[in-house]
Formats: C-alpha cells, sequence, structure tokens
RNA sequence: GGGCGGUUGGCGCAGCCUGGUUAGCGCGCCACGUUGACAUCGUGGAGGUCACUGGUUCGAGUCCAGUACCGCCCACCA
C-alpha cells in the first residue's frame, strides 16, 4: 500500500483539496427539481471585518448543517456574501485618508465614494479568503454584496414599495445622534451602557423672589435649552405653583411651571427641567403643552448659538464651566452620585447625543404585527426557544426605525425633492421633472439608508428580489438562518419581517442561534480587550479541522463559548488519531477492493457484531441530534464511537487477526468490517472535519469526493442491545485484569492464566466467543470457565465483576514472596501514618482549636489509610 | 425595574428537553508502557454529598418553587 506518514499534517492537504474542491464544482448549486432545496443564506460579514472566533463558530456551524444536507442528497445550497457596513467602512476609509491628511469633506462626496469603493476592492475580500480558509464550502459563484447592483436594486423597491404603502415617513424627533461620526442612528445602534454618572441640583428662581424650584438632572449643559419646568400635577409639593415663572438661570429667560403626569413625585425633587430639543420625554411633552424646541448644539457636540457665552465649546467642556457657574452663583444646590444607563455610539463607543432633527423613519407596528404570529404560531421556531420570548418581547414593543444616516457610503435614499414647490417625490429614478409644479429643478435627499435596512431583505435579494428569479422559487425560503444572539433584533427580526411584508412568506422556518465566543474569563473577544485569539493562527498551528472540531465541541447547544488556546489541542489530536486508525486500515487491507456486500449477520463475530451495532446506534443518535442541532451532541458521539469503540476496542480485537496468522475466513470479513467501519465514520466526521476526512478518502478511492458520498442510514437490524452488553462483560473482565497487572506490577510481556467462575447463570455461554478476545487483550496464557465449586488457588488474586469471579494464579508469574515482603513493607509505612494521625486526633489541644473542616478532614484521612491498610491485609493473605 | 443564562472531581465543560444501571468527556495529576496505526499514543489509577433549601415521585444531577453568588440582555425616571 502506500506510503502514509504516521501523523496528519493539515497544511500538507488542506489548500491543495480547498482547490480541487473549488474546481469541481461541487459548491455550486443549481436549481434542481429532483432534489428537495437546502438553502442557508450566511450572515453577511463586513467588508471591514477580519475572520474572528464568532465567524469560526457561526461558519462552521452553517458549513456542518450544509454538508451534512448534502450529503443527505438535498439541493444543498449556502449564499456567501458581504456586507457595505456603512458606518463601519466610512470610518475605516476616513480614518486612512486621515493618515495621508485628506478629509472626505476635501475631497466631496463623489470622489470620497470612489475611494470606498477602490478600498473595498482591495480589502472588501479579505474575509472571504479566510472562511475559505475554514473549509466553507459556500457557493462563491454566488457571492453577493449588499451595494451590489441587484441588491441596491431591491433596496429602492423596498423603500417605494414601503413608502407607497405609507409605512415610511419623514418627520423631526429626537433620535440618537452620534456626535463623532455625526449621522443619526436606530436605537439598536445606540446600546444603553451603565456609567457612573452625577445627578446635579439646580436651584432655578422664581421670577418675582430669590426663593425658587430645585431640579435634578444629569446633563445640566441641556439646561440652556429648558423651555419650562414640569412637575406632577398631583404634587402636594409643588401643585400651588404651577403656572408660576421661574428665570431660567444663566440665559435669564422666563419659563413657566407646568403639570404633567409623566413626572414621577419620587425621582429627584419631584419638579424636572423640560428640554424639548435633547430628550426624548421633554420632547413629548413640549408637544403637549405647545412649548417651542430651543437647539443649543451642533451635530459635532459643541454648543451653538443659542448657547450664549459657551457658544462653540464642546458639551463636557460646557457642562464643567455650567456646573462651575451655577456653584458661584449659589444655585447649585448639591452634586450626587448617580448610577445610570447612557447610550453609546455601536461604532465609536462615542457618548450619544439625542438630538431633535429631520430623519426618515419605518413604521414598524404593521409590519410587527405578522412576523410576531408566524413565531407565535410555530411556523417560525427558535434554537434554544428560550429566544422566542425574547423576540416577541421586543415585537411586542416595537419602535418606529430611524433609517436615515448622514453619512456617504450607502444606498442613497430613493427621495427628490423640487427646488421651486418643496414637493417630495419617492421613486427609483429620478423623475425629470415635478410632479405637481412641472419644475424640472429637482434633487435628491442627501442621505443614505441604515445598513441594515439592506440587509434585513438578505433572504432573499440574494436570490434575486425584486425578479421573480428561478432561484428564488426554489430556494426560498431558507430552511435555517445560523446566528449570534447580538443581532437578533438588528437583523433576524427585521428579516422575519420583510419576507412577511415583501413575499408573503417567512425568510426561514428555523433560527438556530449560538453562543457569543468570549475569552477564558467570560470577557466577549474584541481588539480593545486585546484578548483576541485569531482562528488563523489555529489553523497555521493545529489545522482547520482542530479549530472546526474544537469550537464545536465546547459548544453546547446556545451556551456562551470560553476559549483559550489550549482547547484546540483536543482537534488536533482527534484529526491525528482518524488520520492514523486509517492508515493503520489502509495499510493492511486497503490494498483489496471493498465489498460492500456484508456477511449474513449469523457469520459474524461477536466483536463484528458489536461495532456495527455500536456503528449503526451512533449513526441514527447522532443523526438525530443533527436534525436538532446539538452540534456538540452528535460530534461528540461520532468521537466517541470512533476513539473509543473502533480503536481502543475493535481494531485491537481483530489486529491479531489482520496482521497475524489470518486464520480461518474471519480475517477476510474482518477487513471488510474495518474498512466498512471506516468509511462510515469518515463520512459522519466529515460536515465536522472536512480536510482529514477528504485526505484519507482520496486515499481509498482515487476520484470521488467524500463531499457527494451518501450519508450513512441507520441500518436496525445490526442494532442489538444484547450484544453490546455481553461485549460490556468481556470488556469488564479485560480491565479486571489489566488492573490487577497494574496493581502487582506484571509487565505485557509476561502472560498468566486467568480461572473464571460464573456468578450468574448462564454467564460462561454468554462469554463464550468472546473467549479469545478476553485471552488477547488481557495478554493471557490460558483461559478457562471453572464450575461453581472452583477452589481459590493458592497464591492468586482474585477480583469479582457482575458476572464473574476471577482468579488469577501468580505462583510463577511473580516472586510471590518478594512481593509479599514488599506489600508488607508498604503496610508498615502505611501503619505508621495511622499512628500519626490517630495521635492527631487524640490531641485535645488540635481537637479543641482546630477548624471543623480541619478536623473532619484528618479524619477522612485516617479512615482512608485504614482501609488501605486492610486492602493490603487482604491481598497478602490471598497471595 | 423587567427578562434570561450559569453554579457537576484541581481546571474547562457535557449530561437536564424525554427522571431509573456504577454521573461522563477533555486537560492536568500519579504509576506503568517504544507489544510494527498513533507518545498529537496506549494501559491502569486517584479525584465528585451534581451551589443551597424545600417540594413532587417508589426513585431527582435531571421536574417544580424559593435562596445565594456569578454573568448577559432589555428598559425614557430626568
Amino acid at each position: 500500500m502506500k506510503d502514509i506518514p504516521p501523523r496528519y499534517n493539515p497544511k500538507d492537504h488542506e489548500e491543495s483539496i480547498y482547490s480541487k474542491w473549488e474546481n469541481s464544482g461541487l459548491f455550486h448549486q443549481e436549481t434542481d427539481s429532483s432534489k428537495k432545496p437546502f438553502t442557508v443564506a450566511i450572515p453577511p460579514p463586513n467588508i471591514t471585518g477580519i475572520l474572528h472566533m464568532g465567524h469560526a463558530l457561526n461558519n462552521t456551524l452553517q458549513d456542518i448543517l450544509i454538508r451534512w444536507k448534502r450529503m443527505q442528497g438535498n439541493a444543498s445550497l449556502w449564499v456567501p456574501g458581504t456586507d457595505h457596513a456603512g458606518i463601519a467602512t466610512q470610518n475605516v476609509v476616513e480614518r486612512s485618508l486621515r493618515e495621508k491628511g485628506v478629509t472626505r469633506q476635501m475631497l466631496g462626496r463623489e470622489k470620497f465614494v470612489d475611494e470606498v469603493w477602490k478600498w473595498r476592492e482591495e480589502y472588501g475580500n479579505t474575509i472571504i479568503m479566510q472562511l475559505k480558509r475554514l473549509g466553507a464550502s459556500c457557493d462563491w459563484e454566488r457571492t453577493r454584496f449588499t451595494m451590489d447592483k441587484g441588491l441596491s436594486e431591491a433596496v429602492l423597491e423596498a423603500f417605494v414599495r414601503l413608502y407607497d404603502k405609507g409605512l415610511i415617513y419623514r418627520g423631526n424627533y429626537i433620535i440618537n445622534w452620534c456626535t463623532r461620526c455625526q449621522t443619526a442612528l436606530s436605537d439598536e445602534e445606540a446600546p444603553h451602557k451603565d456609567v457612573e454618572g452625577k445627578l446635579y441640583y439646580i436651584l432655578y428662581p422664581f421670577k418675582e423672589s430669590a426663593e425658587g424650584v430645585v431640579v435634578a438632572t444629569t446633563r445640566p449643559e441641556t439646561m440652556l435649552g429648558d423651555v419650562a419646568v414640569a412637575v406632577n400635577p398631583k404634587d402636594r409639593r409643588y401643585k400651588k405653583l404651577i403656572g408660576k415663572k421661574l428665570i431660567l438661570p444663566i440665559i435669564g429667560k422666563e419659563i413657566e411651571i407646568i403639570a404633567d403626569d409623566f413626572v414621577d413625585k419620587k425621582f429627584g425633587t419631584g419638579a424636572v427641567k423640560v428640554t424639548p430639543a435633547h430628550d426624548s420625554n421633554d420632547f413629548e411633552m413640549s408637544k403637549r403643552h405647545g412649548l417651542e424646541p430651543v437647539k443649543i448644539m451642533r451635530p459635532d457636540g459643541k454648543m451653538n448659538e443659542n448657547s450664549v457665552r459657551f457658544n462653540g465649546l464642546d458639551r463636557f467642556e460646557a457642562r464643567r464651566l455650567i456646573v462651575a457657574e451655577l456653584e458661584e452663583k449659589k444655585l447649585l444646590v448639591k452634586i450626587e452620585k448617580h448610577e445610570h444607563a447612557v447610550g453609546h455610539c455601536y461604532r465609536c463607543n462615542t457618548v450619544i447625543e439625542p438630538y431633535l432633527s429631520l430623519q426618515w423613519f419605518v413604521k414598524m407596528k404593521p409590519l410587527a404585527e405578522p412576523a410576531i404570529e408566524a413565531v407565535k404560531s410555530g411556523k417560525i421556531k427558535f434554537y434554544p426557544k428560550r429566544w422566542t420570548k425574547v423576540y416577541l418581547n421586543w415585537m411586542e414593543n416595537i419602535k418606529d426605525w430611524c433609517i436615515s444616516r448622514q453619512i456617504w457610503w450607502g444606498h442613497r435614499l430613493p427621495v427628490y425633492y423640487c427646488k421651486k414647490c418643496d414637493a417630495v417625490i419617492v421613486s427609483k429614478i429620478k423623475p425629470d421633472k415635478c410632479a405637481s409644479c412641472n419644475s424640472g429643478d429637482i434633487y435628491q435627499d442627501e442621505d443614505v439608508l441604515d445598513t441594515w435596512f439592506s440587509s434585513w431583505l438578505w433572504p432573499f435579494s440574494t436570490l434575486g428580489w425584486p425578479e421573480k428569479t428561478k432561484d428564488l422559487e426554489y430556494f426560498y425560503p431558507t430552511s435555517v438562518l445560523v446566528t449570534a444572539p447580538e443581532i437578533l433584533f438588528f437583523w433576524v427580526a427585521r428579516m422575519i419581517m420583510s419576507g412577511e411584508e415583501f413575499i408573503k412568506e417567512i425568510p426561514f422556518s428555523d433560527v438556530y442561534i449560538h453562543g457569543t465566543v468570549r475569552d477564558a474569563s467570560g470577557k466577549k473577544m474584541s481588539k480593545s480587550f486585546g484578548n483576541v485569539i485569531d482562528p488563523l493562527d489555529i489553523i497555521d498551528g493545529f489545522g482547520a479541522d482542530a479549530l472546526r472540531f474544537s469550537i464545536v465541541s465546547i459548544t453546547a447547544t446556545g451556551q456562551d463559548v470560553f476559549l483559550s488556546k489550549d482547547k484546540f489541542e483536543i482537534g488536533r489530536n482527534f484529526a491525528n488519531k482518524i488520520w492514523n486508525a486509517s492508515r493503520f486500515v489502509l495499510m493492511n487491507v486497503g490494498a483489496q477492493e471493498h465489498k460492500s456486500t456484508r456477511a449474513q449477520v449469523k457469520d459474524l463475530s461477536i466483536a463484528d457484531r458489536w461495532i456495527l451495532s455500536r456503528l449503526n446506534r451512533t449513526i441514527e443518535e447522532a443523526t438525530r441530534a443533527l436534525k436538532n442541532y446539538r452540534f456538540n451532541e452528535a460530534e461528540g458521539l461520532i468521537y466517541d464511537f470512533f476513539w473509543h469503540d473502533f480503536c481502543d476496542w475493535y481494531v485491537e480485537m481483530v489486529k491479531p487477526q489482520i496482521t497475524g496468522e489470518r486464520i480461518g475466513d474471519g480475517a477476510q470479513r474482518a477487513e471488510e468490517i474495518l474498512i466498512d467501519v471506516l468509511e462510515n465514520s469518515l463520512k459522519l466526521l466529515h460536515p465536522f472535519m472536512p480536510f482529514v476526512t477528504e485526505a484519507i478518502w482520496q486515499n481509498i478511492k482515487e476520484r470521488e469526493s467524500i463531499m457527494v458520498a451518501v450519508w450513512p442510514e441507520a441500518d436496525k437490524h445490526y442494532i442489538d442491545k444484547k450484544i453490546e452488553s455481553d461485549m460490556e462483560i468481556a470488556k469488564d473482565i479485560i480491565v479486571n485484569i489489566r488492573n490487577i497487572r497494574s496493581d502487582m506490577n506484571i509487565p505485557h510481556s509476561k502472560k498468566i492464566i486467568v480461572n473464571l467462575v460464573p456468578l450468574k447463570q448462564g454467564a460462561g455461554s454468554v462469554l463464550a466467543d468472546s473467549m479469545g478476545y478476553v485471552k488477547n487483550l488481557a495478554q493471557l496464557d490460558e483461559i478457562a470457565i471453572k464450575d461453581a465449586g472452583f477452589k481459590k488457588p493458592k497464591s492468586s488474586l482474585s477480583a469479582i465483576t457482575e458476572n464473574f469471579n476471577i482468579f488469577i494464579p501468580l505462583e510463577g508469574v511473580i516472586d510471590v514472596e518478594a512481593e509479599k515482603a514488599r506489600l508488607a513493607k508498604k503496610q508498615d509505612l502505611l501503619k505508621q501514618q495511622l499512628v500519626f494521625a490517630e495521635r492527631k486526633l487524640k490531641d485535645r489541644n488540635f481537637m479543641d482549636h482546630a477548624p471543623e473542616n480541619v478536623v473532619k478532614a484528618e479524619q477522612e484521612k485516617a479512615a482512608k489509610i485504614r482501609e488501605q491498610i486492610d486492602r493490603l491485609g487482604t491481598t497478602m493473605k490471598d497471595l
């Protein structure tokens, strides 16, 4: 047979195997009416992204499903692609321009966008290349990008349809404003973080007297934009003050005390300053009371002309100075420490400013209804199902979605305005003239859409929508979405809404949500923490299969994953084990043609029947686990079977037949079964460890790829509980004998004799078939089953199992007298230890003063020593 | 404020959905081993009152209720 090195070196195989796969076209999937489709749309990574462990986990799981289904004979399609990631990408390109001393404003919109495209040509496919190293079997011919022509078309179509339905509107509202990115953000893009802040109590004096009302605020600088002070109408303290006038400090403006139910009597002083342009509650209040908002800040976070002498100062600097000024004027009553949640930009972590601004929104309630129903009715299922509640809770409290962004990289809103009459025209293409006044002076809205406005169309836009394509017809809805919990609201929920809205059909029936990848201490892996384990380093050092296997092995359904580098040794070692077990099989039996016809069950040995039972049980259970997205369970079952059943036991059992004398026709059958079990194991392993299984497969069958081998089906009549438990009896005896050998230091080369006395009716005949294996694996000279009257021979050790009493005469095997002496010496030593321990336990001083647990430990120690002494005593008597 | 997850040998985790042999796995530890697949290995061993309290049950690591600690997510009390 071929020369197979005794170590699996991933570097020798991965690259060539992957390019073979790519060239073979096996990743590509066309519509095929003879097959059932299985479709997965990749969560498109950002073009700025580089592969991290989260991606590695996410894509490994998808690849497992895709490869498994492909082997099961489905038309298995994995649609890959990338996301243009508006703000993130714009930031990255701006940063690299800045290094050359260029700002985007210097370039102007058009040139800047050109720069971004150039950047994306150069770096935007990095992550795609990295996915290939992981072994991802995506249909690369179908790679999509959210800014592609087709997908952009889908975005415009979606916008126009929603607008025509009245589900998109424009308006002045308080939105989340990032002063660094200088754009509006959706609520999801401005996650709240707990911050240790301060609560400032400020006196607003009455118009007529130095007395006044104290208000509490966390953002004192916003007082410059105050238009009122509000109290709860039921608050006795303030009831009679309602309608009175106050003088707004610093500004000197007159403001009124108003009454509003929103105000919480118990918080702060029960009086709240009203700043409609910089707080959403205040904005709502101002609408109720007909108050005009006053903006005091510019988009860059600096104070504006309404801020009198603070004009031009940064908001936090202004805060500091205003507090100082209030203190000086004795208007600052007190400052309290105050922990509260503050929004932060999800891209740059800048503190979000609630900001009054004219933006575009999607009305979400009508879209949410069918999406809620889809999950409630069970049409869409979450795995694990606890996410259902999280999803429903969010959907039922959904708020309108701010979709306009004040950046340049992205899909420009298909909205046009007439310069002459201010008419708003929403259209996929620029209209020639205004529909209402016929003017040709028309310009397009400057804003672009939220990145997620294109991603939410992903499951169908990638299949050609809005065109009615064959692909869409055949592959949609997709089968399962595999994703991380972080983007449940951003993406998963919105895709369900868009699917229902635009296709009238759910985008996927299953949502598998895996855990977050964290480091060993539980922190999220991120570049800024410096705790990143680079998947490519792991692939270089351990191999892609090792990375895949290990990351799945430590992923219980939906649990977070705690990673450290040494975990990848599990996968590397296993890949090597697979390689070497295969090497053994191929070197010994590979030369002959594998016959698929199996011998009749009755002709098989007990070992053969046992391994076939275990194999078929494993096939059955692993397949069921995969069906339920229990990846680590499936993998664990296959691992245990392959390593602990096949390698540890079966291979060892048949070794003498294979490598030795080849007695009888058992050898031939064992060879057939060896290769059969090996092939089936490789198939089971392939979705998890594609490279090593393919490398071995190519050694067995030169042409065909294991990718398209048929996934094994469990043949139930091989599954035999009786055989399995019979084998356990034999294994138990072997382990007990080995145990005695180990205890007595009997070398492997020393053959011994064993007598078995059955303890149960029929135990002897059950064992009859496996006597040979016991003899062989326990290195025995002779093994005999004796009857119940059998007398324990002199100088022998015994062990009791459930079914047998095992006697091993040791006369002539070891020097009995010397062994007795050795054990006696050991016993003496223990006895001495016991004396010390007991002395301690009788020591008044110790017993009275030592802590309870120490005393207990001491007692346990003594008990253990006593037990050991007894055991040695029995052994010595037996000898 | 609401919701969710975790707590199992020295360490990292399965097992809980579907209650029932002796609670598994990997690492680490101890002893032995170069028996022609594999030292990225083999054989054997030590090590666990399954966080706590109560309940359901013939039987609970597994189901129910509560407590404690750790972690995550959501939320406009300024």
